[in-house]
DNA sequence: CGTCTCGTTGAGAGTTTTCAATGTAAGTGG
DNA sequence: CCACTTACATTGAAAACTCTCAACGAGACG
């Protein structure tokens, strides 16, 4: 697990070697089976997991608020867990970890911008379609109802989206 | 302008003063009068402006795309732009620049998390009270068009909420 | 087999958009 | 200063879209 976050960083930044052995300690790791809880609605979010992603309940864990969102395992995981004061201390400690982080970050932005575009203007056949289009892998895996309500749309409609494609 | 940016960054890390001065080799001033373009939709977007704000076509200005955005001013306008390679150059030329945008970044995300769980989640009506308190001096200031196309609503829309909330 | 979860389908209700008309206030040029 | 234009806001009515509620179906799993 390290070794993929290390490779994972090392895309985007130079990371010594000496810095990548310290950058271990700052994480420690955690497995979850399927439908387990990583952090419930109304905890706050002391950790960020990787999975290829690093996920949270991003406002919770910078602002230390309770979460508004639920975060379980959809199928079993292995996860690398940092806490928010390693988070920071990892920072200090590493400084081109805050390039990491500034890439990153940048990237996410860019795909928050256009996820919000395109929930502010686009029909729920379009978010659909959208979202399957650019991740077409994990559309297949999850459940539609979960799609639904990563799309702010009903299952229902969901399901008459994707009836309406097959006949298409 | 210079100033305010240098006194902008250093509410987040410390800039020594050499790098405060190498910073504003980085930039270059524009002004704007209302309703001038800085950004057309279909150009590629090579600056950044800074009005306590950062802004841009994100996408554009990272990936080197055309720009789905327009951008124009409201008001007349004083701009520090940067251009792309220099914002790279930047980064590179003042580590501590990495540290300030992961800062910038990082508010950012939580700020769109939040945009985006009420843009899939919330009726109209929410969607503009949530707008209207998160920034009441720029509701008060901008044309309630530019509210519905922020929000992603028809402008008779947020003219029928107005009316609404007025009788209450 | 029973149960649980997830998905589908239909019908009606509610929300928001679209289209068209009208109102209003702020420039602009004569 | 007034008539004209322009941009923005409001209003009404109909259309379109999506949701909710309720019923039913299908597959997984103990």
């Amino acid at each position: 697990m390290l070794r993929i976050l290390i490779k994972h960083i090392r895309q985007k930044v130079d990371l010594s070697e000496q810095d990548a052995a310290l950058l271990k300690t700052f994480f420690f790791q955690k497995n979850l089976t399927k439908k387990q809880f990583l952090l419930r609605e109304g905890e706050v979010c002391n950790h960020f997991a990787f999975e290829g992603w690093w996920i949270s309940d991003f406002n919770s864990f910078i602002n230390r608020e309770k979460a508004l969102l639920n975060i379980d395992a959809i199928e079993n995981s292995e996860l690398l867990l940092i806490s928010f004061e390693n988070y920071e201390r990892l920072t200090l400690k590493i400084p081109v970890m805050d390039r990491y982080f500034r890439i990153l970050y940048q990237n996410s932005l860019v795909t928050k911008d256009r996820r919000l575009m395109i929930s502010n203007k686009s029909t729920a056949e379009e978010k659909y379609l959208s979202m399957v289009r650019s991740s077409p892998e994990i559309a297949k895996r999850i459940p539609h109802s979960l799609i639904a309500s990563y799309l702010g749309l009903s299952p229902e409609t969901v399901s008459r989206i994707r009836k309406k494609l097959l006949f298409q």
